[in-house]
DNA sequence: ATACTATGTGTATAGTTAACACTAAGCAAG
DNA sequence: CTTGCTTAGTGTTAACTATACACATAGTAT
């Protein structure tokens, strides 16, 4: 991490002005929950802010989400898209930074074991219809992630990213409403899922005191178009 | 712009590592153009590229891609959108930089005057079809560029910024078929512009050899979210 | 007056979306 | 073992949307 690997003739952008923000995503107990630090020093000291960090030299702008990713959640493989470039001159009031943000999704936010890295204080799921005025313009990012989320849902398969391997139909169309925010028809929803034919019969749930649903698994998990709704 | 307005602490951030690449469209005879330079200097003299240029300090990255819009074209309020950021560490083999492109759309590129700067050797309208290779990853970008616009095209109002403030519904629909690359049906396509109530009635042609076709021009050329096809 | 060229217009069919209510399976409690 | 509780699972109809398709019209040029 940033020690001193190697610096060549443009030993000035050891640190390139530009960093990433991440947005992750989850669902924790029916409700969308985007993962929050509490930041330690400076400028926003005690503020909330969205975890990420600057970009290195030797990493490709991806290299850098999937790295603050893993340090922060221990998570190597999930889903990952980058956003947007956000470059006010005054949006960190102490050094001009242009931030490259992200969007990712966890699909078992209960197995991570989240670490706060040494420059913050915490690191927390919170409710994103929770989250309090954040620190630089993160609250803008994060409304631009939850719209992109959004309508990803409707017109891909994002949603496998946000499942568990092993899902029941109900449960798959509860994730579209919480992120919706509305709620949506039952017959309508299954006829429409099956119709796409992107999910095979993964067993039966077990354990639950009502009429056990079948379970399903999404046949691939690679982004794909297709009118969900 | 750019001379020494001030320095303030961060000096050595003068020009920051990254910079904004500009895939600007404009329709051409029948088809979609867009604007390339041929370089001049260093890593790829003599070969095509993107217009574009390193984000200064005091600007923000959208100012900047409006400057660097203005300075090659001299126009100053056109459409322009940003796109993706590219953050490979070796797509410019000289220096690391990040590279944020944005789509513009020109709407009249007869009436433009182009201008080389000195960067540069020469600058052109090419249509897309014949672009050759390119400098850096400038096809990749433009590639994804020429899919945002085909994509906004099919559910927004964003054609408005490739016609004249005038125009005739066959010469809308041309446009639509020259991006999307198939036939439309004229009688649907008119059915179907006429639903979204975008466009008011604004006098005929004149001066042509057949039949005029009435004129008509939008509303608002504000970006509108409407099913177009 | 005739030929030429691009404009402008309506209908019928297929496909898609949206609205809607009851039965089934398993567990728990009496 | 019967009853109650809870969530799963299932079809049909009506409204709307998308598609396919052909001929008359208005102006210019010869």
């Amino acid at each position: 991490m940033g020690k001193k690997e190697k610096k060549p003739e443009f030993e000035k952008y050891e640190y390139s002005a530009a960093a990433v923000d991440l947005v992750i995503f989850a669902i924790i107990n029916g409700e969308l929950n985007a993962l929050l630090i509490k930041m330690k020093y400076k400028p926003f000291k005690g503020e909330l802010a969205l975890p990420g960090g600057r970009i290195r030299v030797y990493e490709s702008v991806n290299e850098c989400a999937k790295r603050e990713i893993r340090e922060k959640t221990g998570i190597n493989n999930i889903y990952t898209e980058q956003l947007y470039s956000f470059g006010d001159v005054k949006r960190d009031p102490s050094v001009r930074i242009i931030s490259v943000s992200y969007l990712a999704l966890i699909d078992n936010a209960d197995n991570i074991k989240l670490k706060a890295t040494e420059k913050y204080e915490k690191i927390y799921w919170m409710p994103i219809n929770k989250v309090p005025k954040l620190a630089y313009d993160h609250n803008e990012i994060l409304k631009y992630a939850l719209s992109r989320l959004k309508s990803k849902l409707i017109y891909t398969n994002i949603v496998c990213n946000l499942l568990p391997k092993k899902f029941g139909l109900s449960e798959m169309q509860k994730v579209h409403e919480i992120i919706l925010n509305k709620k949506l028809d039952k017959r309508n929803f299954r006829k429409k899922v099956f119709s796409l034919n992107l999910i095979k019969e993964a067993g039966r749930e077990e354990g639950v005191p009502h009429r056990p649903s079948k379970l399903y698994s999404f046949k691939t998990k690679k982004l794909m178009i297709v009118e969900m709704f």
